[in-house]
DNA sequence: TGCCAGGCCCTCTTTAGGGCCTT
């Protein structure tokens, strides 16, 4: 995949966006032909505390929040880093929600596609064990990154993955891989993957 | 009043239910 496109985590303080859940930390990993070419990543102060049971998955304290930039600037400057690029995530749906719901609380918006990498690899990967994102990163023989639930960690290991289902994608079909035709191909249907293949 | 995610996917399905995945 010859362009580029931004892979994004968040870590947050819950699963929904809102008075129970906001960004702690935000990891961007800039990717242009398979490589990593620039990296984003910041603590975030919105302003509430960190759950325990958060503090634990991801060793993220209320200390360390405190002490954080402002959320709003922080997204202002995440904003600029991805600039247009397209974005990728593992289970978009949740970073897609805080991406919005933060970007908001600062007044701006995205109109981006977004990719995800849990949804691709349950096509390209069926005979995965799961399709946790630490699971496919030791099934599939990636690099380890870092402390896993830290956003700069799994933002890399999810562009590893992103990598990796490029070229699975690309063996199995006789034509360039885009962000569009990952799109595309996240929309079809498991059990349609085989034929929308044929079709390419 | 009491409860509180939600999108995706599979199947013992489609007038539904339950598991996966993210923090």
């Amino acid at each position: 995949m010859k362009e580029r496109v931004a892979v994004i985590d968040f870590e947050t303080t819950g699963i929904t966006p809102g008075r129970e859940g906001r960004a702690t930390e935000i990891g961007i990993v800039l990717l242009e032909g398979g490589v990593i070419v620039d990296r984003f990543q910041s603590l975030m102060n919105a302003g509430v505390p960190v759950p325990p049971m958060i503090v634990q998955l991801t060793g993220i304290s209320s200390a360390m929040v405190r002490s954080a930039p402002p959320a709003a600037s922080v997204m202002r400057e995440a904003a600029q880093f991805v600039g247009r690029a397209p974005l990728v995530a593992h289970n978009a749906s949740f970073d897609r929600k805080f991406w919005d719901y933060e970007l908001a609380q600062c007044g701006l918006s995205s109109a981006q596609d977004f990719a995800c990498t849990l949804l691709l690899a349950r096509r390209l990967l069926p005979l995965a064990p799961d399709h946790k994102l630490g699971t496919l990163t030791r099934w599939a023989g990636l690099p380890a990154t870092g402390r896993a639930h830290r956003a700069l960690a799994d933002a890399e290991m999810a562009a590893n993955l992103l990598r990796h289902l490029g070229e699975t994608l690309q063996q199995r079909c006789a034509r360039p891989v885009s962000h569009a035709l990952l799109c595309r191909l996240q929309k079809v249907t498991a059990a349609k993957v085989p034929q929308f293949l044929q079709q390419l």
